[in-house]
RNA sequence: GGCCCUAUCGUCUAAGGGUUAGGACGCCGCCCUCUCAAGGCGGUAAUACGGGUUCGAAUCCCGUUAGGGCUACCA
């Protein structure tokens, strides 16, 4: 069907949602996949938004959609605000468009005024499934005459539109990703096109606007593959070409049903707010049916663009696993700089009500170069190491049971007496003191450097004990041993 | 129920007739080591089942099973 010369046409895509509430992480994906796919080809990705069905719609979900693709990284070259010749993007405001082509299909013959009223198809429906037939509108007002139909829709009986499917027959059309779909015509519904209350259905109002919208390539959830046929259907009638067809796989629970609230955070929100890296869970979102044939793993935007093509995704659904995207995370974080990793901990530190000014700069990239490699989330920074933001306020029980012994007291107290004697000590010269001070008490040095730790950070595990002693200097250290001593002596 | 889609380690996946079925996450072990990480090395674990086709099948075909989607004046 698709010409020779319709592979030079432009890509267009789009992404196009319903405002009904907020952009799921697989929407997130299919936005992103049509985002790539553009992007590799040069060409436009277009935000549109479906707002057919009234009793649906959200206050603020077109927002709080557009503001989570736009903090994800994925922008739209057209969309509400953002007229590029082809708007309005909203499908609420381009009624009179869809009544102009619902009417050129009825006068064509190709659908027809239906005045049956909901309770007779719900009755009917009713009836159909006692029977155990396949619940479908029985197209009694598929023959009325037009005359009449006119006369009674004029005279303002309540009405829908109807596309006229054909009796029998059936349907194939090339799949990107699946290949040949076929359907028989005999199970399709004359499907309603324009609603009692004057909106068209999705399946009107995605034709016309793919279609003069000159969208090139469709990509969107497998949840419409059982409906393309009726689409197909819509484009023969009017005479246009059908674009590329691309069903994306579902995303999955980890019970392998179709991804939902109830088994975890399905909102791109939940995961920004959890202090989700965007670099993160779009790597793993476009993983997540879509692989570049070798083993990398860590991409960035660009580099997805780069590599992306429709022939390398999947057909299986995927189930979202969360532990992948926490590593996915730590990755993208240590390849942070240390300045962009500074604002990140800065925000931390506020929103933990911890006196941010309190740390200069240099403070804070000490810390960070000390915790770089133990941290996947820069909420880490304080969750971790709170050591370094205040003292410790308690102590490990398990670890003052295993490290803390009657002698310990003694010992730090003579370590404390050698510190004293420093001059703003670096890590070396905190561990020659430790050393010497072991010798001369004819102990092993973990017998210090444990209970050191423990007294200064109140747990027993973090980075190494002089980076410690040095990032929080002589004085802290020295103030924080007599408080452990002063606590955990004679407990 | 009907129609459509799908099926490789627990999970994400590679291998599009010939491989000891590869990688990653997770998990386990070892090395490193003041702890925890990081890093290095190693291990665990898969072609849903049954028939074909073929010298040869994870790969092609058919069936079964399982899962999912659709079956609205919702998208």
């Amino acid at each position: 069907m698709q010409s020779s010369s319709a592979i030079s046409q432009p890509v267009r895509v789009r992404f196009a949602p319903s405002p009904t509430g907020y952009l799921h992480v697989g929407g997130l994906r299919t936005a992103l996949y049509n985002y790539l796919f553009a992007k590799h080809h040069n060409g436009k990705f277009i935000l549109r938004i479906e707002d057919t069905d009234q009793s649906r719609k959200v206050e603020g979900a077109v927002e709080s959609l557009i503001s989570a693709l736009e903090w994800a990284g994925v922008h739209y070259d057209e969309g509400p605000g953002k007229d590029g010749g082809f708007g309005p993007y909203v499908q609420s405001e381009r009624l009179k468009t869809y009544h102009r082509y619902a009417a050129q299909l009825v006068e064509h013959g190709n659908a027809y005024y239906c005045f049956c009223t909901q309770q007779r198809l719900e009755d009917l429906r009713e009836r159909q499934n006692a029977q155990k037939i396949s619940p479908a509108y029985d197209r009694r007002c598929r023959d009325i005459p037009k005359e009449e139909a006119a006369r009674r829709k004029d005279s303002g009986e309540s009405c829908v539109v109807r596309m006229k499917v054909p009796i029998s027959g059936d349907l194939t059309f090339e799949d990107r990703i699946r290949g040949k779909v076929t359907i028989a015509h005999k199970v399709l519904d004359d499907q309603v096109l324009i609603k009692s209350d004057g909106f068209p259905t999705y399946h009107l109002a995605v034709v016309v606007d793919d279609h003069l919208m000159q969208i090139s390539h469709v990509i969107r959830g497998e949840e419409w593959l059982s409906s393309t046929p009726k689409h197909i259907m819509l484009y023969r009638y009017f005479g246009w070409n059908v674009p590329q067809l691309a069903h994306l796989p579902l995303l999955l629970n980890p019970d392998k049903s179709k991804l939902s609230k109830r088994q975890g955070d399905v909102a791109v929100e939940d995961y920004r707010s959890k202090g989700y890296l965007k670099e993160a869970l779009i790597n793993f979102v476009a993983f997540l049916g879509w692989n570049p044939g070798d083993e990398r793993e860590i991409f960035t935007m660009d580099e997805l663009i780069k590599e992306f093509s429709l022939e390398r995704v999947g057909k299986a659904g995927a189930v979202f696993n969360v532990e992948k995207l926490n590593w996915l995370n730590f990755q993208h974080l240590r390849r942070k700089t240390d300045s962009e990793v500074l604002t990140m901990v800065k925000e931390e530190l506020t929103r933990w009500a911890l006196d941010n000014s309190k740390f200069t700069d240099d403070y804070l990239l000490m810390v960070i170069g000390a915790m770089r490699e133990r941290v996947s989330f820069a909420k880490d920074f304080v969750e971790k190491s709170p050591y370094f933001f205040k003292p410790p306020e308690e102590y490990d029980s398990d670890v003052v049971k295993k490290r803390w012994k009657p002698e310990t007291p003694e010992y730090l107290k003579k370590l404390s007496d050698e510190f004293s004697q420093l001059n703003e000590p670096r890590e070396d010269e905190y561990e020659a003191v430790l050393h010497r001070t072991a010798e001369a008490l004819k102990v092993k040095q973990g017998e210090l450097i444990h209970p050191l730790r423990l007294a200064v950070s109140g747990m027993g595990t973090g980075p190494g004990l002089y980076d410690i002693l040095f990032i929080i200097g002589k004085d802290e250290t020295m103030r924080r041993i007599r408080t452990a001593v002063e606590k955990l002596t004679g407990r």
